[in-house]
DNA sequence: ATGGCCGGGCCTCCCGGA
């Protein structure tokens, strides 16, 4: 079985290279980032002449995540338990808040579905924008939120087949990326966002694609501006956790460089497990 | 060649992305 991830940056803008991707890479399960619609936008259509089942949430033109299969998709969730939310602070024109929100909206970051005996989650973990904004904060809250409950599931049945993949927005290494220096004070590679990520292996997941692919300076996402594809100035940020049920059947992992060409491409490419039996 | 931001909506400007 092939279970593959990708930030597309718009299903809407891609779908005939996603179809494309499926139909190329014999990807039976793929888990879809920032979709950037809502869910009656979708191009299910297409997904579903070429043989697949879809399931995606999505509330407006930003994020949306979803997963594509043809192994089957049952017992769909469209978050996790305990999925913190964002709003921005409301205030009038002298900066007070007129509003306090209780319960910011939950967005549309997570997803999971069993596919094929897998529990699939495609995750678009929130960017941060800025150190010391509330987006920041809201991305390290989100990832502890989401490292307790993975935990939970372990807890709930060691034996469970779980893969955590998507987007992390988090350059875990230096390697990871062209020009550290070009980072420092920004988000994705701070302590904290480096330790947060890093708290899923103390959970019981183990990162497969690290473990299968550990060379440096293998990227999956490459800015659009200046150049920065040819020149290889990218970044490594997206990746698989696998539960150890699920890591013991993981027999190579592909980072599908050949996707960031060509016109129309995504900024991110597809990174793909393949899994035995 | 792998080529100088892109996608979506408040749509000819602005926001968010990373």
């Amino acid at each position: 079985m092939r279970l593959a991830t990708w930030n597309v940056n718009s299903v809407r803008a891609r779908v005939d290279r996603v179809i494309a991707f499926l139909d190329r890479s014999g990807t039976d399960v793929l888990a879809i980032q920032e979709t950037k619609c809502r869910d009656e936008q979708f191009p299910v259509g297409a997904f579903e002449a070429a043989g697949y089942e879809v399931a995606h949430t999505g509330f407006s033109a930003w994020n949306g995540v979803a997963v594509v299969s043809r192994v089957g998709l049952s017992d769909v969730e469209t978050s996790f338990a305990g999925q913190p939310g964002f709003a921005k602070a409301s205030a009038d024109a002298a900066g007070v808040p007129t509003l306090l929100d209780a319960a910011p909206p939950v967005e549309a970051r997570a997803l999971g579905a069993t596919c094929g005996g897998v529990r699939v989650w495609s995750l678009y973990v929130p960017h941060g924008r800025a150190v010391g904004d509330p987006h920041y904060a809201y991305k390290l809250a989100w990832l502890a939120a989401l490292r307790d409950e993975a935990a939970r599931w372990l807890a709930a049945d060691p034996a469970a087949q779980v893969a955590l993949t998507g987007d992390w927005n988090v350059i875990p290494l230096d390697t990871d990326v062209y020009d550290p220096a070009a980072f420092v004070g920004h988000t994705h590679v701070t302590a904290p966002e480096r330790e947060a990520f890093a708290a899923f292996e103390r959970a019981g997941y183990t990162e497969v694609t690290r473990e299968h692919l550990p060379a440096e300076h293998l990227y999956t996402y490459w800015d659009y501006q200046q150049l920065a594809f040819p020149r290889n100035k990218g970044m490594r940020i997206d990746f698989a956790y696998a539960s150890p049920a699920l890591r013991d059947r993981v027999t190579g992992v592909v980072i599908d460089r050949e996707e960031r060409k060509g016109k129309g491409a995504s900024d991110h490419v597809p990174v793909i497990l393949d899994l035995d039996a």
